[in-house]
Formats: C-alpha cells, sequence, structure tokens
DNA sequence: CAGAGTGAACTGGGCGTTTG
DNA sequence: CAAACGCCCAGTTCACTCTG
C-alpha cells in the first residue's frame, strides 16, 4: 500500500497495542467499541490485508462484532473507503492526525454538548414531547444509532424530527439531509469519545450547525415573583385595552351599516324613477309588438317544421349513437365470453399452445415474472378476449419445461446428425467465468447453453465438454461413443486452453472409442448385411466413388435391355438393408457375371462382392432378409406412410406381434403364395424371384426364423418404451 | 395427490442523488 | 469525479394453501 504510515506507526496512532488488535481479530472482545479511528481502520485493514484471510469478508465480519453499534457499510463500500484512505497520502495525514488528536482539537463534539448544557435524553419514546426543546447533538446522535439498531430508515427519523423540532425553527427536514448531519455528528463525535479533551470549542461553536443546535436549546429562564406580578398585570392592561377596542370598533361598525343604509334608500328611489319611464316605453312597444306578432306567427309555423325535421336528424344521430355504444357493448360482451382455452378442464394443466407461448416469450428475453403481463396485455388489447394465465412461479416451472424440452432436442439433433462440430466460447459475468457451448450440425446450430465454472483451465472445460455430451447422450438412451463417432470439429477462441482440452478430449475419444473398435470386433458385421452394403455401394448410385463400377454396371445393364434395382445405400437406415437385399437377389446372376467377366483385374471390393454374391450360405442370409422385406417391412412401410393415426396403430401392431412369435417357430406360411397380408388394407405384392430364391437356397427357413425372434424382440422393447 | 397459486425473505445489480 | 447510500427491480427459494 502507497502510505507514509508504516504498520507500526498506525499501531501507536490506534492507541491500540498488539494484544488489543488479536483480541478484535479473534472475537475475543468482551465490551464492544463505541467507535474506531481512521488510524485504526487502517491498521485493522493492513493486519488483516497481510492474513490468508478475504479482507473485505473478514473486515466487515470484524467491525460488525467490535462496533455493534455502528451499521458497518457493504464490502464493496468498504473497500472503497480503504482504498481512497490509504492511497490519498496527504488527506490520511490529515485525518489520521485528527483522529489521534495531535494537533486539531475543534472537532469534540462531547465537549460541545456539554459546554451548551445538551444531555442525554431517553430515546425509548422518540416522540415524546419532552424532546421538543433538546434535539441536540447527542441525542441526535443517539437518534441516528437507535435508527441503525433498530433497521429504520431515515424517513422514520426525519418524522421523528419534524415533530422534535419547534415549527418556527424552519428546519428543512428531509430524509437526506438527516444523513448527512448524522455522518457530520457521528465523525465529531466518535472523536470526541476517543479523546475525551477539553480545549477551546470557539471554532466549533462557530460553525453554522452549531448555531442551529444552540438555537434549539435556549433554556427559559424563571421569573422573579415581581415580574410575574408585572406580566399579569400588564396582561390585564393588555386586556383592557383590547375590550375598548373591541367596543370602538363595535360602534364604528354601526356607523357604516348606517351610511350604507341611507345609500341604498336613495338608489331605490332613483330605480323607481326609471321603472316608471321604461314602463310608458314598454307600452309602445308592446303596441308595435302586436303588430309583428301576425307576421310572426306565420314565421313561427313554418319555423316550427324546420324545427321539427332537425328534431328528427337529432333524434336519428343520437340513436345512431345508441345503437353504435350497444353494439359496442354486444362486442364486447361477445368478445368477453370469447374465453380462450388455455388450461385443460380435465386436469387443470395449462395447455400445451400456452406452454409454447411461454417458451418463446422466454426466448425473446422476455422477464419470466412479465410473461403472464405480457400474454394479458396481448389478449385484452389485441384480441379482446379473457384468458387464465398461470402465475409468476408456475411460469417459471413451465420455463423449466423448457431447458429440458431444449436438452431433448439437442440430444437428438445430436443422435441423427452423421457428424457435428462443438464450438465453446468462454466469458465471464459478475466476477463469474461462463463457458458457453453450441454444435453445429449440417442443418442447424444449437446452444448447449451456459455452465458456470470456478477456472477456465483445459481440465475444467474439457471435463465440461465430457459431461455434456454424456449428459446429452443419456437422455437418448444411447452410449457416448455414438456421439463420439460423429463429433467432427472442436473450436473456440481460447486457443491457447484448447490446444490443450482438444488433447483431453482427443485422448477419451479414443479410449472410448477403442472399446467401440473392440466390440465391432466381437461382434462383426454379417455377412449378408456386408454383401448388401458394398454391392450397394459399388453397384447403386451415390456410392463408393473411388471403387465403385456403376457407370460399368449401367452399361453392361443397358446391354442386356435390363435396368439396376440396386439401391442408394447410404445413411445407414434400416430400410435400405431390406430393399438392398430384394435387388441383390434380382441381380445375382447378372453381378457374377458382370464382375467375373469384365474386369481383368478387380479391385479388393469388387473381389469381396463377387465372393460374397457367389457364396451359398451368405445367398440364403440375403434371400431370407428379402422374403422379410417382401412380406413385413414394406407392408409395414407402407402402413406407416398411410394416413392412419399413430393411437390406430396398435390394430396392427398386434397381429404383427403374433405373427411374429408364430413365425420365429414355424415360417411355412411365409411360403404360401396366398398367405393372407399381415395388415389390413396393407397387401404385400407376392415377388416370384424372391420367392423361388428363398425356396432354392439352403437354411432360408432357419434365418427367416431368427430374423422374426429379432423383430419380435424389437418390436417388444418398442412396445415397453412406448 | 399433483399441479397451481401465494407471499415472505433474501441476493445482487442498476440507477439516481448528495457530498466533498 | 469518486464515494456512499437508498430505492427499485429481477430473480431465487421455500413453506404453505388451495383445488379438482
Amino acid at each position: 500500500m502507497n502510505t507514509t504510515f508504516s504498520k507500526s506507526e498506525l499501531l501507536t496512532l490506534s492507541g491500540w497495542t498488539a494484544a488489543d488488535v488479536a483480541d478484535i481479530i479473534n472475537k475475543r472482545l468482551t465490551t464492544g467499541l463505541s467507535c474506531i479511528t481512521s488510524a485504526q481502520y487502517a491498521f485493522l485493514y493492513m493486519t488483516i490485508a497481510e492474513m490468508d484471510a478475504t479482507i473485505y469478508t473478514t473486515l466487515e465480519e470484524i467491525l460488525r462484532f467490535a462496533i455493534p453499534a455502528i451499521r458497518i457499510p457493504k464490502w464493496s463500500n468498504v473497500s472503497r473507503t480503504v482504498t481512497r484512505n490509504l492511497l490519498k497520502k496527504e488527506k490520511i495525514t490529515e485525518e489520521i492526525i485528527s483522529a489521534a488528536g495531535k494537533s486539531q482539537t475543534q472537532k469534540f463534539i462531547g465537549k460541545a454538548c456539554n459546554a451548551l448544557g445538551i444531555n442525554k435524553l431517553s430515546l425509548e419514546s422518540p416522540c415524546s414531547s419532552s424532546l421538543t426543546n433538546s434535539a441536540t447533538v447527542e441525542a441526535f446522535h443517539e437518534i441516528c444509532v437507535y435508527k441503525n439498531k433498530n433497521n429504520y430508515c431515515w424517513g422514520v427519523v426525519c418524522a421523528w424530527m419534524k415533530k422534535l423540532i419547534p415549527e418556527e425553527m424552519q428546519f428543512k427536514c428531509t430524509p437526506d439531509k438527516m444523513k448527512y448531519l448524522h455522518q457530520k455528528v457521528n465523525t465529531l463525535y466518535q472523536c470526541f469519545m476517543k479523546n475525551r479533551k477539553t480545549e477551546d470549542l470557539q471554532e466549533f461553536k462557530n460553525t453554522n450547525f452549531l448555531k442551529f443546535i444552540n438555537s434549539t436549546t435556549k433554556a427559559s429562564r424563571i421569573l422573579t415573583a415581581e415580574e410575574k406580578q408585572n406580566n399579569e398585570l400588564a396582561k390585564t392592561c393588555l386586556k383592557l385595552v383590547g375590550d375598548q377596542k373591541q367596543n370602538f370598533q363595535e360602534i364604528n361598525c354601526l356607523m357604516e351599516e348606517k351610511a350604507i343604509l341611507r345609500e341604498m334608500i336613495h338608489e331605490q328611489n332613483k330605480q323607481i324613477n326609471l321603472n316608471e319611464a321604461k314602463l310608458t316605453k314598454q307600452k309602445l312597444q308592446i303596441h308595435d309588438l302586436k303588430g309583428q306578432k301576425q307576421e310572426n306567427e306565420t314565421l313561427k309555423a313554418e319555423i316550427k317544421e324546420k324545427q321539427q325535421i332537425e328534431n328528427r336528424k337529432q333524434e336519428n344521430i343520437i340513436l345512431n349513437r345508441e345503437n353504435k355504444i350497444v353494439n359496442d357493448e354486444l362486442n364486447s360482451l361477445q368478445n368477453k365470453n370469447k374465453k380462450v382455452i388455455t388450461k385443460d378442464p380435465d386436469s387443470r394443466r395449462y395447455t400445451d399452445d400456452l406452454r409454447t407461448c411461454i417458451f418463446e416469450l422466454q426466448g425473446i428475453d422476455v422477464p419470466s415474472n412479465k410473461i403472464s403481463n405480457v400474454i394479458r396485455s396481448v389478449s385484452d388489447n389485441i384480441f379482446h378476449s379473457s384468458v387464465d394465465l398461470p402465475c409468476r412461479s408456475t411460469v417459471l416451472n413451465i420455463c423449466d419445461e423448457a431447458h429440458i424440452v431444449a436438452k431433448q432436442q439437442i440430444s437428438e439433433t445430436l443422435a441423427n446428425s452423421e457428424n457435428f462440430d462443438f464450438f465453446s466460447d468462454g466469458t465471464g459475468r459478475d466476477g463469474k467465468k461462463i463457458l458457453d457451448m453450441r454444435i453445429h450440425t449440417k442443418k442447424s446450430t444449437l446452444s448447449l447453453g451456459y455452465k458456470v465454472i470456478a477456472k477456465e483451465d483445459s481440465e475444467t472445460v474439457a471435463n465440461v465438454i465430457k459431461d455434456t455430451l454424456q449428459e446429452s447422450a443419456s437422455y437418448q438412451n444411447v452410449n457416448v461413443q455414438k456421439f463420439l463417432l460423429s463429433l467432427s470439429a472442436m473450436m473456440s477462441d481460447r486457443s491457447s486452453v484448447m490446444k490443450k482440452t482438444n488433447q483431453i478430449i482427443d485422448e477419451w475419444r479414443s479410449s472410448e472409442l477403442s472399446q467401440q473398435l473392440n466390440e465391432v470386433e466381437n461382434n462383426s458385421e454379417p455377412a449378408a448385411v456386408r454383401l448388401i452394403r458394398t454391392a450397394s455401394e459399388i453397384l447403386g448410385p451415390r456410392g463408393d466413388e473411388k471403387n465403385g463400377v456403376r457407370q460399368q454396371w449401367l452399361a453392361f445393364m443397358h446391354d442386356k435391355k435390363k435396368s439396376s434395382k440396386i439401391i442408394n445405400y447410404r445413411g445407414n437406415r434400416f430400410n435400405n438393408l431390406f430393399t438392398g437385399a430384394v435387388s441383390i437377389v434380382y441381380h445375382q446372376h447378372d453381378v457374377i457375371d458382370f464382375l467375373s467377366n469384365y474386369f481383368e483385374t478387380p479391385n479388393l471390393k469388387l473381389q469381396s462382392v463377387l465372393a460374397d454374391i457367389s457364396c451359398e450360405g451368405v445367398m440364403s442370409q440375403v434371400a431370407a432378409i428379402a422374403m422379410a422385406s417382401v412380406l413385413i417391412a414394406e407392408p409395414y412401410w407402407n402402413l406407416i406412410n398411410s394416413n392412419e393415426k399413430y393411437v390406430d396403430l396398435y390394430k396392427f401392431v398386434r397381429p404383427l406381434q403374433s405373427k411374429l412369435a408364430e413365425w420365429k417357430i414355424n415360417c411355412d406360411e411365409m411360403f404360401d403364395r396366398n398367405m393372407k397380408p399381415l395388415f389390413e388394407n396393407y397387401p404385400h405384392v407376392t415377388d416370384e424371384i424372391v420367392l423361388n430364391a428363398a425356396m432354392c437356397f439352403p437354411n432360408v427357413k432357419s434365418n427367416l426364423n431368427k430374423i422374426c425372434e429379432a423383430m419380435l424382440q424389437k418390436l417388444r422393447g418398442s412396445l415397453k418404451t412406448t
């Protein structure tokens, strides 16, 4: 710290011993301190700074314990004060010397209070009238301490003061003024409490504030008996003079009334004369008017007619208005009845539409506490309809659901994407470190949300990424290895950390995947599946560009005047296997001919396909799959793509289940050309080529039994999960 | 009993005001 | 312009009640 005071100097200035400080820090004080000087404050701060402890919280805690009567400000404010005091050399010198009482003595308020006859008064009834004439510094200080002890706000103190101080003092009593006075008085009072010196108070008395305090505390002088008598006499004299004055006033009033009455009589006489003159004039006018009356009557008739028309017009306008009002009321009533349903009447659960609305509002940063208000305002003013809306906490619950839905969406996206990139970005807010994660697939970019992390080192970041991927995998009930296989790139702006992070993730990835590779070795791809895949790759559309022979195959087929049924096997979709099997059965002889006669040096993949397709055992498996495709998979596919409702699916699934159970033991029925369709309205097409192939290869039936059993197992699994 | 609603207690940041 | 502080707001948590 940049200060001219060493720790030992501060200790001297503070007036504490090392033992005192130890007692304070270790909370061994038996009685609380009443105040603390800047020197003590600075010394305490420096001592704690040397300790292995959080400075602000510890300092705050110690101060709270040591000085229970004083309210300790927030640690951030403490830090500001300390920084200011310790960094500004001149100021601390002045303050500490002043606090230590070396050269300046004018601020000792306690002495001032005593000299002015200020006494400490009970504050148990702060609004009692006995305080009216003694708003002293000390009392004010006590009020403030009382305020802080009881957690009153300055508004309350302000109200007390308004009652305490006589109105004529014209004291501007605002909470802010109170605060300011309290700070000033508190500082001075604490200095006095610390030093207890009795020097000259003249300078302090000359301050404006003291003058004000002085004026509030003038004691009333005790009067002598003679003075009292004189006062009483003076009072009776004043009373007599007052009475007389009143009599005079009454007489004056009467005289004024008399004058006014005379004036009035005079005025009235004048008026009578004027009225007579007017009467004669009016008689003449009446004569003239009688002549006019005739004319007027004819005019009146005309006017009356016009008026009637006008009246009707007015009536019309009024009726129109009333009509409009009634219409409006009708509309509003209709709208009132047009209540938007937001709750499921059976379960009282808010509807999914409302939930979606809340999700979206939260997504565009509407505060959760305001969402219901926003919806209500829109529905009232735009759609004029009433709506039942959830309260704050329910909205929060629904927002939680949104988070779960979001996580589910992400894990689904990850599970369904062939590859994805992982982005992370570190940022900080409110002193916390936050890791923001996103995934980027071919189709979209999704946020995985924020995670608060303690430190941004490679290990933590790697762990967070691991946890996030594992959590996502758990939502889909799949192994995280599946995600790791699709993870194609990781990016971040924290390149220094990411290098190591990437290394950790790579290690993890390879260890996880090696396990999976081992599993693959033990559980390698069946020959039939391999044949269907590789044949489709070399002969089918969008297959293997390097080793494939698609163009030659098409030319070969063109020569034979046939069309190729080999499918596009990409995407690993399961139905590829079935349709692929049918196409292999169709083209078995063509493929053997093509591969064995048209290539001088066939590559390994072509050799592999040729070997597989020439093998009876492999082909018997393929034929079994083709049978399953024609009789089960294709009709089921047609069913799925139809307009059948999801809830009606059970009607088809049940018979499928019983048939599979039957066929897993005996599948003779599948070879019957007149077999009843598996799904009503979705008949299979009896395929002679497939059927013949299935009948000529050995072991097709036992293979079909196995396929049916596997299908049944899958079906049972799906029924359990749904 | 689950879902919805209510309100108190608490945290922590933003903002405005006063003071030196 | 910094320090200090109060007020307000958003958000969180928890205990409890209501209702179908």
